[in-house]
RNA sequence: GCGCCUCUAGCUCAACGGCAGAGCAACGGACUCUUAAUCCGCAGGUUGGGGGUUCGAAUCCCCCGGGGCGCACCA
């Protein structure tokens, strides 16, 4: 479990009166990418006359005599150090240094006789020792305990674990910026909740001493940004981390990152638009195409994405030509005929979406815009403008899971005011998961929402497409794991 | 929460009822152009923890703990 205990004696800890001189600063001017972008071909045993000083972790080392070779691994990547005993201040030192050390130097930059891109080693100093190794500098660290636990480590050891957190982070900044090229503004809103609100979900719950206050953590950000709408933010997002009480799994973290956004004056179909060109532009930016492989399989981003209702999804998965006016005894029936389990409480509508997702959603390779969900399971979304008992919402399938879930906003605070009390009954009838009545929101739905369409996407999940990782551990930093010591 | 799989040296892995091993790292040494450098030498273990079966257990059984996958819940 530990991955390494001090190692080797001069491992052991000074004491403080032996401590070495480790700097507080270091002057550096230049990285390995840096370097290698302005020497792209340097002849074999050619200098440079550019002295630059380099810092990172020294990785690798391989010695021979009186000269040595060491991989200094930074941010951008890695670069040959080179240090002989006729150049080199102190090389025994540089020579008994350990892998992991941190260390600066300084030197001019060369090609060695084999052509390797190097810094010519003249001055260096020890940063930070490290007296934990990092593991095998071949197969590096694959125990995916150890690596999500000592991500520190991992991130040293396992290129792969290294691109994807720096692309992630490339993907969340690209994604501010298409918003913002857009007209949205990026606002903060509470984590702290009087009522979980804004999806179905079981909350964390917390307490505030000063005011003697049960709390919830926030499991979706949606209504407080509408109420920003309503106080005239008209395109507003928000990038923020929710809590959800559930289980893990390859594809759940308990604390993960939604991009929720709310376009005034906009419907459903225009939110549609907006998801697939962002996810287009986010695969172009970052892949440097549409198409992109995951799990094996390819997937074309491309806009635009096909569009079904979720009855049609349905009818051609399921192989059943259903809809709200079918019995719910038929209904039933055609469930268990799939092996789909069912509650005697639902009704029709939660009956459809129950069959969908059990049976159609994992197949959807996609990337497909299932729509038209059954108002009984979308409290927040508006009616359908032609399709009773439906509602203008739908979610982006990319590989057989759900990418995004969106809808033209329930905006008259009187339907509103009737789901919420919708959900109060089947929280009174036992639905655990069930939407509280927040009266300060119908009191906001009061001075008028506009027409407004809405959006919340996954961005681990998100994430996790574009980096082919397969499980949401892979694309969160320190996700969510058990204590180590029990 | 349930089921299946898994845990051996710091790391990556062998041994699968009969003496716990290798490579890398570490430690000592050789080597003036290496690329996972090479070579010589030396050390490293409560086989996740506990209990049981057996002449003998890393190996078989039970309990506990960590992890992975699936189910349930969900995004």
């Amino acid at each position: 479990m530990d991955a390494g205990r001090p190692v080797g004696k001069h491992r052991v800890p000074m004491s403080d009166d032996h401590r070495p001189g480790i700097p507080y600063r270091f002057e550096r001017t230049a990285s390995a990418a840096g370097i290698r972008a302005a020497h792209p071909e340097l002849a074999a045993g050619a200098g440079t006359g550019e002295v630059v000083s380099v810092a990172g972790r020294l990785m690798l080392r391989r010695e021979q005599g009186k000269i040595a070779f060491g991989e200094l691994r930074d941010q951008s990547g890695s670069i040959q150090l080179f240090a002989g005993a006729k150049w080199t201040a102190d090389f025994d030192g540089f020579v008994e240094l350990d892998l992991g050390d941190w260390i600066g130097a300084t030197g001019e930059v060369v090609a060695t006789r084999t052509g390797e891109l190097s810094v010519r080693v003249e001055h260096w100093v020890l940063l930070a020792e490290a007296r934990r190794s990092f593991g095998d500098k071949w197969h590096g660290i694959t125990d995916p305990d150890l690596r999500y636990r000592q991500r520190y480590a991992d991130l040293w050891a396992n290129e792969e674990s290294r691109e994807t957190l720096l692309l992630r982070s490339r993907m969340t900044s690209l994604t501010r910026r298409f918003m913002e090229d857009r007209g949205f503004v990026e606002v903060e809103t509470p984590v702290l909740h009087l009522l979980p609100g804004g999806a179905t979900a079981r909350p964390f719950t917390t307490h505030h001493n000063a005011l003697d206050l049960d709390l919830y953590l926030r499991i979706a950000l949606e209504l407080h940004l509408k109420r920003l709408v309503v106080g005239g933010i008209e395109r507003v997002f928000e990038i923020g981390r929710v809590f959800r009480n559930e289980g893990l799994s390859p594809r759940h973290n308990p604390e993960f990152t939604m991009l929720e956004a709310y376009q005034a004056y906009a419907d459903y179909h225009d939110i549609m638009e907006l998801v697939e060109q962002l996810v287009a532009h986010l695969a172009t930016e970052l892949a440097g195409t549409t198409t992109i492989h995951y799990a094996g399989r390819t997937l074309e981003l491309a806009p635009p994405w096909r569009r079904a209702t979720m009855l049609e999804a349905v009818a051609e998965h399921a192989g059943v030509e259903v809809d709200l006016t079918t019995p719910v005894a038929e209904l039933r029936a055609v469930a268990a005929a799939r092996g789909v389990p069912v509650d005697d409480r639902w009704g029709p509508g939660k009956l459809i979406l129950e069959l969908y997702e059990k049976t159609t959603e994992g197949e959807l390779w996609g990337p497909v815009f299932v729509t038209d969900y059954p108002k009984e399971v979308s409290p927040l979304a508006r009616d359908h403008r032609s399709t009773p008992g439906m509602v203008e919402r739908f979610e982006a399938i990319v590989a057989g899971r759900e990418l995004c879930n969106a809808f033209s906003e329930l905006n008259d605070p009187d339907e509103q005011r009737r789901t919420f009390e919708a959900q109060a009954r089947a929280k009174a009838a036992g639905d655990e998961e069930a939407m509280p009545t927040d009266d300060d929101y119908l009191r906001a739905l009061e001075y008028g929402l506009p027409p407004t369409g809405g959006l919340g996407i996954g961005m681990d999940r998100l994430a996790m497409l574009l980096t082919g990782a397969e499980t949401i551990r892979d694309v969160v930093a320190f996700p969510t794991l058990r204590p180590e010591q029990a």
